[in-house]
DNA sequence: CGAGCGATTGATCGCCATCAAAGTGGGTGG
DNA sequence: CCACCCACTTTGATGGCGATCAATCGCTCG
């Protein structure tokens, strides 16, 4: 593991590791082919991603060809212009996707969490930035090998599209967050994104994890950093949230959460 | 033909479509298989869309199931959340795709010309209002019937995946624009999109049409009808543009425009 | 403990929205 | 054929939201 990594501690022990996959139903004796030093050992996002429209005979072949790219907080995994030579799937942590003006605006086009892919285009080159936000873990296929396999799986043919589907929407929605709502409610939108992409523990109050920095969230809605901490202290001092950290918010009413959010 | 429909002028005449046909090359053979009351009789778009991606065997199956529609300008397609039990292609014309806020405040994500499809979506419901901008002519095929055939031919398939793929990064262009550019430069960057949407004539000056009406091009850009009004006038005192009518402009120095676009 | 970066808070400014009032032109009916 | 009408566009005057400029806070790390 690079030095570049801060902390050992970001990534799971081994038998954490274990728990993960003893916890996804279906596929243990798959486990079974596994040498613990090869690349997709203990990969938490096997049902995810790719890997979930694949059969484990399949899974094996797309294997082959994958390796993994580790990256430290904020460090790039490929420049927009950049020759799209390979496809990604992150595994562990938060990717940025960001696209700058000649000038240097900035405007951050969404965030890929575990499951995602990155880096898929029908282009010769890479329309993003592609940077993380916290330590994260990717697998890596040359994209002439991910395209002969696509090729040849029609699951994964699907899978690609379906991708594509589901980004266009969010796309589309994100226009309209930019084009028409204010910046209180471009605040409130975000959050609720947060709250889906945070894992809830039942029974206790309901959590946004906020990874990224400040200016990534200003450049996401397409607002300066100094009105992202405004609407938040008002959201706080409306009582909606309370900030446990930066990075950490509880989301005291989530009802008018959604109200403040218009849709 | 409808009455909706103002002026039969608005249509090709019978021989102008036959000099469109043999204007493409390629497929004239296929011509004898159509009566010219068959709904694809003379489509103008035979090589772009759905049909070129597919051989004129597999072209037949697919007419089989699909039928035409005219829609007059400003009548709606479709609504938002209706159940999408249809999917069309665009033969004729010009439409919008709109999406409302709770409280009116409208968006629109795009234009849809001659050649594109409308109305593609793995959701249940539409997810835009689709409306006609000036008088329109589509090809309408059942969902069903369209998946069963998409499934069938792998060709048809690449082609949608390409067609989202690309729908995409028009997306991110465009949420580029809406959140870091200022509204001079998204004129800009939308007369430079029509400049490329509108059939040029050798020779003469570079044109934009501009076929819908200023709220349409407000509610794309994210900014009031004024301000459309406003910059239009600031391009025309800079001689950048020369307006012929409201909907059709010289450009008269597009590298100035390109310059005012900002990427 | 001090340095430095990110976040917050405060004061002011400017772009674009909003409100208001003509101007324009295509279509209709007399 | 002309006059009116209505919808769309343009132009003008004012205001507000969020950007910008500026200062301070507060945490992490050396």
């Amino acid at each position: 593991m690079p030095h570049s990594l801060k902390a050992e501690s970001n990534w799971p022990s081994p038998d954490k590791v274990s728990r993960w996959r003893t916890h996804e139903g279906g596929r243990t004796n798959d486990s079974n082919e596994l040498a613990p030093g090869h690349p997709c050992f203990g990969c938490p996002v096997r049902d995810l991603a790719v890997c979930n429209a694949l059969g484990d005979d399949e899974l094996a072949v797309l294997r082959r060809c994958g390796t993994t790219r580790v990256l430290a907080p904020n460090e790039a995994l490929c420049w927009e212009g950049d020759s799209a030579r390979h496809v990604y799937s992150v595994s562990h942590g938060v990717l940025r996707l960001t696209r700058l003006l000649p000038d240097g605006r900035r405007h951050i086009a969404g965030f890929s969490y575990p499951g995602d892919f990155v880096g898929v285009t029908l282009e010769d080159e890479h329309s993003f930035t592609i940077e993380a936000v916290s330590a994260a873990k990717l697998c890596r296929f040359p994209r002439a090998r991910f395209d002969e396999f696509v090729e040849v799986h029609p699951n994964m043919a699907r899978r690609l599209y379906s991708n594509a589907a589901n980004q266009l929407v969010a796309a589309q929605q994100q226009m309209v967050l930019l084009a028409r709502k204010t910046a209180p409610e471009r605040l409130a939108t975000f959050l609720l994104q947060m709250v889906e992409r945070t894992k809830q523990v039942a029974g206790e109050p309901l959590r946004a994890r906020l990874p990224m920095v400040r200016i990534d969230i200003a450049d996401y809605l397409g607002i300066r950093i100094e009105t992202v901490s405004r609407e938040l202290g008002a959201l706080k001092a409306a009582r909606v949230i309370r900030m446990q950290s930066v990075h950490d918010l509880l989301i005291l009413n989530r009802d008018q959460l959604a109200a403040r959010a218009s849709g």
